[in-house]
DNA sequence: GTTAGCATGTAAGGAGTTACATGATTTT
DNA sequence: AAAATCATGTAACTCCTTACATGCTAAC
């Protein structure tokens, strides 16, 4: 896996929890990560044996009930997270490393925010942040350009997209509000903002 | 090509209006799509190799200045799309094909609705919706599994992705609308509805 | 008993990116 | 003259999907 693989860390998020076999892996995925990729099952376990070969994580050929020597069993792989494995989490998770703030990772990271310090999430929020601004004036450029054309579907194309980006900045603006003045010391804060 | 690469499709449709060499196809793509992938030339010369050897557009290397004999000039190839281009160009403008409905395609079709008819365009409005509905209903079970699990920064990472589904779905429906009362007849209508 | 869902994997291939390699034109 | 930007391309590589191949377990 080398550097920092997005897939690997989600799944080493889901297993510190506890260990889990493969199926069940990726349902949580498809679950958790918001609206996430459903990976495929080509694309997950060779992520997992990478995991393996790394010695992120082991995998139990599951014995766990010594009654039953009948039926065999043997199906059903238990991966667990090594010590290791672990250590590499808690890294990853301490610093808003090679840029955390690309669509993909943004989430794998925001999933995990309970298990990241505070001044982490603030810094992920907020490049998370300056990156969607980048991306507002392109779209805010475009728009212009698009408006001169005639064209009212293209440039209603942009408008939505650009309202989209509008939105994901407020929403950010919203946590990270809330994200300082839970540091501040308040004891009224909790992710949710909004309805009284 | 082959099936119906969106790119193949985003470039006739950009060469459909004029001739242009691939430095520029390239900038058009990523300002005319919405917020749309700014694609690599790795990307996009091959592309258009495809497409010259699938006859759909053709290379000029350019003469069009019959002055200047010196300073060569030999670099910016034309693109210009063949009768062959333009028939596929129509076909693929005149039915809703394999699916328009995909995140990427979507955004493809929708950027050249002025040049598709009414009945089409709301058949893909139609078929966006109900995918985006189906959607809605996954994110909206995970969102429920989720709010047990405690975790609040989850569960706001749900609640988030809901919301921006929702308006989506609240974007197309004026489409929709838009599209209806447009085949209805009436005069006053245009792409954009919203503010009186 | 047979369908549906659980469970694990591999091989081939699609679609794109990065890094490289090259050169012309325009601006400073 | 140097730097920026325009312009074209290739090769290697990454990441993921599809299609295939296999077998267990539970429900109807």
């Amino acid at each position: 896996m080398a550097k920092t693989d997005v897939l690997a860390l989600a799944i080493l998020g889901i297993l510190v929890e506890n260990p889990l076999h493969g199926y069940e892996i990726r349902k949580r995925l498809g679950s958790e990560l918001g609206p996430f990729r459903a990976l495929s099952y080509g694309s997950l376990y060779p992520c997992l044996r990478r995991m393996v070969d790394a010695e992120l994580i082991v995998a139990d050929t599951a014995e766990a009930e010594p009654a039953r020597p009948t039926t065999s069993k043997r199906s059903r792989i238990s991966y667990r997270i090594t010590d290791a494995g672990q250590k590499r989490l808690e890294e990853e998770l301490a610093s808003s490393g090679t840029s955390s703030w690309d669509d993909d990772t943004f989430d794998v990271r925001f999933s995990m925010f309970d298990r990241t310090d505070s001044a982490t999430r603030l810094r992920i929020l907020e490049g998370r942040r300056s990156r969607l601004t980048e991306r507002l004036e392109e779209i805010a450029e475009g728009l212009q350009r698009v408006r001169k054309r005639h064209d009212a579907y293209t440039a209603e194309l942009h408008r939505h997209g650009l309202e989209r980006v509008e939105r994901e900045v407020a929403w950010l603006d919203r946590l990270i509000e809330n994200e300082r003045s839970a540091s501040r010391g308040d004891t009224n804060s909790s992710a949710s903002a909004g309805q009284p």
